[in-house]
DNA sequence: ACTAAATAGGATATAATTGTCCGATTTAGG
DNA sequence: CCTAAATCGGACAATTATATCCTATTTAGT
């Protein structure tokens, strides 16, 4: 579904807004460890997720990753998806055909249509807030 | 959403089932040119396809590919796209976590499985026949 | 000023996916 | 029997995704 940068960029967002609520700033070595990801390929999301202004970097000793409390609320799983995917998910043919439309469908078009838009919606509805009081509460896991 | 081999693959065997619905046998090359695809990788699918019983194949001149009429109709989606990705598509969890179930979900768990029941339905219950038919009627297309 | 800890970013390595090429084999028809 | 047309299958090539490594820069604390 996602590619593998976009799962950790997901888990590493959603590590990072747990912290953030508790006031705590995390360094990539421990959001590596916590999201069982690897440490360098994860630095590299983490920058892109930076630029996009979803996670805010601090550099130098007692660095890390933090995200603006005000943000946590705000910010959406689709904004995150499409930092690092793009809109590939939502868009384009589930047969790979670049003028499917609904003038000119493929033979799933209208099928896809529906799977895709629940898809966006889920995304664009599930703030990072939501991910991370699941954690908090301990009704949802990051590791493994 | 699906691999290339697997858009290839849904194409290839939609246009064989169109054509055997005719009585028509088509050749790799035939294929290859309508589903717009690259030739020589269209034929390492087809070959998979064979393998898997989806289609027959039949050597040399005057050879190509086609299906069984009674099987068109019984042909889903779902077993094609199992032959060439798999099913990593239903199982697994959207965050990569490789423990993610319903005792300890990730935090996107349950949305998931929502959607993913609805793609895993909506194939097992599109028939090659379906795929075909609206292709004959002018409905749908294969091609760009 | 120095040091340690941290992110930034470029270069490189590895793996998976996608794609090509070519010789072997099969088969219908002349 | 020969030829042309076709699939089969193995080897290879190119591209993209994933992952690692190293150096530069920044920053808090001493």
């Amino acid at each position: 579904m996602f590619s593998k940068a976009c799962e950790y960029g997901i888990r590493s967002a959603t590590y990072i807004a747990l912290n953030s609520l508790e006031g705590r700033r995390v360094s990539l070595k421990e959001i590596a460890k916590e999201i069982d990801s690897p440490v360098a390929f994860t630095a590299k999301i983490l920058q892109l997720l930076s630029k996009n202004n979803i996670v805010d970097s601090v550099k130098g000793a007692y660095g890390g990753f933090d995200i603006n409390r005000t943000k946590i609320d705000k910010l959406m799983l689709s904004e995150i998806v499409n930092a690092i995917d793009g809109d590939k998910i939502y868009v384009g043919c589930g047969l790979g055909l670049k003028e499917c439309n609904a003038d000119k469908p493929c033979p799933v078009h209208e099928k896809f249509v529906g799977i895709r838009n629940d898809l966006r919606k889920m995304l664009e509805n599930t703030s990072l807030y939501e991910m991370a009081t699941g954690l908090e509460m301990g009704l949802t896991y990051l590791k493994r």
